[in-house]
DNA sequence: CTAACGATTCGCT
DNA sequence: GCGAATCGTTAGT
């Protein structure tokens, strides 16, 4: 299978890359142990106009700054102090647009995963949530700022199709506290899907 | 330098 | 369902 082009992640609407981006297949390969998983819940988060952003409307700091590069860049940044979450870079360069990846669908790597994550047997616990993904596909802040078209970390097209009427979408997890913008319907996830993230504010469109 | 705050998770009730 | 854990980042003194 093949990467997906850097074209892709150039994408100028961040909530049709984060559309986009479910169905497509996740990949890591750290010390010789490759793990994969289809991504079935996103969240966008845009540069401009967007106060969950941590970028946003041009705001700078030592975490901002790789929002600014062009499209096809990991975001990576420790929440609560200790979860690791995992973000792709998309927009042109200077556009500071990100798509959360929130949960996978394991395919490789599962018995990785699970030593990573202290867990004797999958359930669908293993990769759901962006903490808890992260951990078990082995990513960490030291992976912030690296491309996706390298051999570390990088997504595949493998033609799985979602209908429309499949992906359903609500406000955001966690951006209560950004007003208005807090509460734009920018999270999605596939229907009926067993790996994804609770099932609160349906709110079909 | 210091304090306040999370794009969360897990365990206990 | 609720609340604690936990520390890097940020903004303010």
């Amino acid at each position: 299978m093949k990467k997906l082009s850097s074209s892709f992640y150039l994408n100028e609407d961040v909530c049709d890359a984060a559309i986009k981006l479910l169905g497509k297949v996740l990949y890591t390969n750290f010390d010789g142990q490759k793990c994969s998983g289809i991504i079935v819940e996103t969240e966008a988060y845009a540069g401009y106009n967007d106060k969950a952003c941590h970028a946003n409307n041009g705001k700078r700091s030592p975490r901002t700054e790789i929002f600014y590069s062009a499209g096809g860049v990991s975001y990576v940044y420790i929440c609560y102090g200790i979860h690791h979450l995992f973000n792709v870079i998309t927009n042109k360069k200077n556009r500071a647009d990100a798509v959360l990846i929130r949960v996978l669908e394991p395919i490789d790597g599962i018995e990785t995963m699970l030593l990573r994550r202290n867990k004797l047997k999958i359930d669908n616990s293993l990769t759901k949530g962006p903490g808890s993904l992260a951990l078990a596909m082995g990513i960490s802040k030291k992976h912030n700022g690296i491309s996706l078209q390298g051999n570390e970390i990088w997504i595949e097209d493998h033609h799985i199709k979602y209908s429309q009427k499949d992906i359903i979408r609500t406000a955001r997890i966690g951006c209560e506290n950004s007003g208005a913008d807090g509460l734009r319907p920018w999270r999605y996830y596939v229907k009926n899907n067993a790996f994804v993230s609770g099932n609160r504010l349906q709110n079909l469109y």
